[in-house]
DNA sequence: ATATAATCGTTAAAAAATTAACATAGATTA
DNA sequence: TAATCTATGTTAATTTTTTAACGATTATAT
């Protein structure tokens, strides 16, 4: 059993969200037990690391036999913070903003969204599956009445620094940030960047990798 | 100078859209040159991993001076592929898929995408931004005939990797995948991931510890 | 009930990534 | 022009991460 105060590094914490996703689709199947060899097999990490990665939030599995697979998944969940509840709002209701809104999967896990905010009078006043779209006027007094804690930040990135610190300044203490910038806030606030135009040019780095070594052949 | 048959770590990899972003700011501003440790400053990391990471690919700075920036600037782009041009089609007309149609800065960027495919006949003819929404019986013909290089899969989680396993039958070798699952593919196919629940539930991690935190104390 | 096999948790080794050090090229200044 | 200073590119040291090894424990088979 590992003592909880050592710092769990990035790279793990990274990988939690994908035994997540393995581990409820045992649960899914009816699997009820599995042992790291054969999560290895399915997942791609080695066997070792699986073992390292669980064993920095203690032991969850049984020597001879492996992992019980609820309890695992339901110890993941957990750590994940997926057995909490989170209100949520969405600044920001364009493409982006209103396509996170439709998505019903959050829900399911916990992140409930219970407003979107905008500036533009055109949209204000709508609604995404019953979800408003409120004035950005409003959002303070909202946040404070509707125990918000996370704040998911779509505005253009002009003044998503701007915006950022108005949210910080309400109160908020965790934003999942979709403008293409690094949010420079108070060291106390978290914030989760989901930079997908990163990811894309990643994806270009590559094929223009393929092309080179196409190439030298 | 570094021969360039050496692999380049993902890591460095996954640092080198940053480094685009603040060169493009610099640019932006009219600031010329730039020494490693002012931009360290600027973008977070040390200054040796700064020259670190840009001599995986050539000297792009000047003792005694540092870097010209439009010059760095332009070297990453090549780097990252952003000087060419790319067809994409979506995949899955849905939330997500529209909302990336109706994103202005991937066309900026060399992203063009030429079409959307689904298999709901409620949107099949519509058209986002220009773009039509076809019949996902188009998809064989119109990736054999518009050149096409990276395909956006916006589907759901149940059938995405079969939609994967189709895009590969009709010659696609790049796929940007927004379904939350590890798609299954020969190995000569990039697959870039953009897990964002992944992101999320990191987010709520770091959430659930320093709750723990807070209650330690 | 005993032996055998499976597999964890943990410690050790190896590999990779990051940071530091520094010699040197080139810019700047006097 | 010479002297001084700046900041790179590169090598070395350190730290972190990953992989391997293995003793201990429990399941399973005989
Ligand atoms: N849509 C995509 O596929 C995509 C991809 C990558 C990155 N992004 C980033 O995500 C963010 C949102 O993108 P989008 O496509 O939804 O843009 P969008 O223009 O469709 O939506 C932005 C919304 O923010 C609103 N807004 C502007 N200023 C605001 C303010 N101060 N307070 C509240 N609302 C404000 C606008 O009225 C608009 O409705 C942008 O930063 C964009 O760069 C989007
Ligand atoms: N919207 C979000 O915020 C969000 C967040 C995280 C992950 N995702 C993932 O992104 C993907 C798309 O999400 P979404 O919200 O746009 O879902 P969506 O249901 O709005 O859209 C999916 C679209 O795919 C189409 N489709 C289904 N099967 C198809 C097939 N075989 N060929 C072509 N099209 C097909 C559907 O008709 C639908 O229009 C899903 O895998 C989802 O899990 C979405």
């Amino acid at each position: 059993m590992q003592r909880r105060t050592s710092k769990v590094s990035d790279a793990v914490i990274r990988r939690l969200p994908r035994y997540h996703r393995y581990l409820e689709e045992l649960v899914r199947d009816g699997i009820k037990r599995i042992s790291s060899k054969e999560l290895s097999r399915r997942i791609g990490f080695t066997a070792s690391q699986i073992r390292q990665d669980f064993n920095c939030f203690g032991g969850f599995g049984q020597q001879g036999y492996g992992y019980n697979v609820e309890l695992l998944y339901n110890e993941i969940k957990k750590i994940l913070g997926l057995n909490e509840r989170y209100n949520t709002i969405i600044v920001g209701a364009g493409n982006l903003g209103q396509a996170i809104a439709n998505y019903t999967n959050f829900r399911k896990r916990g992140f409930e969204v219970k407003a979107l905010f905008d500036i533009n009078p055109k949209l204000i006043g709508l609604s995404i599956r019953g979800i408003e779209i409120l004035d950005i006027d409003k959002m303070g007094e909202f946040v404070r009445d509707n125990d918000v804690k996370i704040a998911i930040l779509c505005t253009p990135r002009e003044n998503a620094q701007q915006v950022a610190e108005t949210l910080v300044e309400y109160g908020i203490k965790s934003i999942w940030n979709f403008a293409p910038i690094d949010l420079d806030l108070p060291n106390d606030v978290i914030v989760e960047n989901a930079h997908l135009s990163d990811s894309l040019y990643v994806l270009s780095y590559r094929m223009a990798e393929r092309e080179k070594e196409n190439k030298e052949k």
